[in-house]
DNA sequence: CGCCAGGCTTCTA
DNA sequence: TAGAAGCATGGC
């Protein structure tokens, strides 16, 4: 496990000793779209209907916000605290390409995001770049979601299901637009079951989320590495290609295909941000 | 200003 | 079945 206590005081949540967490690594590398640094330097989001707060104090963690039966209800598993980071990295290190990554960002970690909200913030990151990618989520929200503590939900599949391209016209989507739209009418009427999701194969799983009108492999997998916790699915973006033309030309090694989509988070925040590939 | 962005659908051959 | 064009918008 990569953290020793937790502990609850005055409503603050303590998690003691925590291990690879960094939460500018985690929370701007590309993987979510919520967190928003506040000016103490700790982190705010609303997730499953809360807004939540998380400070780095020496080596612990504040959460501000919850309590310890929430703590193991959902945070644990929403920073993928279940997993241990450090065992992974040692198998990962045997790989040159990958330690050059991890120890570019060592404190990445990838986080179990609601599976409605992955799907919509990764059809919005089509042919788009992060910075606006996250104003498009956080207008969605703001004209959409429902208020909590000063912050604001993700609009729920209902809430959206009934608007028109025109009723999107705030958030600035472009074309993406009528592609949230069918989404939020596929997933709402059933005909797309995230719940029924959760228990396929990750191929048939693939195959129903692509039913969706504007999303495809990548969007797809994204949608399942980040929102389905499956680890194994390794999303191919324009970075990812990049790198795995320049440094894996025979393939992504297969001792690692438990684990290739953690993997693909480091190698891809490494990429980006070296430009691998661009020249 | 032009180029490009965590792609996808549609058109063309 | 493969490859290219078009897509909305705005950051740089």
């Amino acid at each position: 496990m990569d953290f020793n206590l937790v502990s609850e005081k005055d409503s603050v949540v303590t998690v003691s000793d925590i291990d690879i967490f960094d939460m500018d690594e985690i929370f701007c590398c590309g993987q979510c779209f919520r967190w928003e640094k506040q000016e103490d330097m700790s982190y705010t989001a609303v997730a499953h209907g809360k807004l939540l707060r998380v400070k780095r104090a020496g080596r612990n963690i504040l959460l501000y916000g919850t309590n310890i039966d929430e703590f193991y209800t959902i945070w644990k598993d929403y920073f993928d605290l279940n997993r241990s980071y450090s065992r992974m990295k040692e198998l990962f290190a045997d790989d040159p390409i990958l330690s050059r990554a991890m120890e570019y960002a060592p404190g990445i970690r990838v986080l179990n995001q609601e599976p409605w909200e992955t799907l919509c913030t990764f059809i919005l990151s089509q042919n788009n770049n992060i910075k606006r990618i996250t104003g498009l989520v956080k207008r969605l929200c703001e004209n959409f979601g429902e208020e909590v503590d000063g912050g604001f939900t993700f609009p729920a599949p209902e809430a959206l299901s009934t608007l028109s391209v025109e009723d999107l016209s705030p958030v600035r989507a472009g074309f993406r637009a009528k592609y949230i739209i069918d989404a939020a009418k596929k997933v709402a009427g059933g005909e797309v079951d995230l719940e029924k999701i959760k228990s396929l194969p990750t191929e048939l799983a693939r195959d129903e989320l692509t039913k969706i009108y504007g999303v495809g492999r990548k969007v797809a997998d994204c949608t399942l590495l980040f929102g389905f916790k499956r680890a194994e699915v390794m999303p191919m973006d324009v970075w990812m290609k990049r790198v795995m033309a320049e440094f894996y030309p025979g393939g992504f090694p297969p001792e690692y295909a438990q684990f290739a989509g953690i993997a693909q988070q480091y190698l891809f925040h490494y990429a980006r941000h070296m430009s691998v590939g661009k020249e």
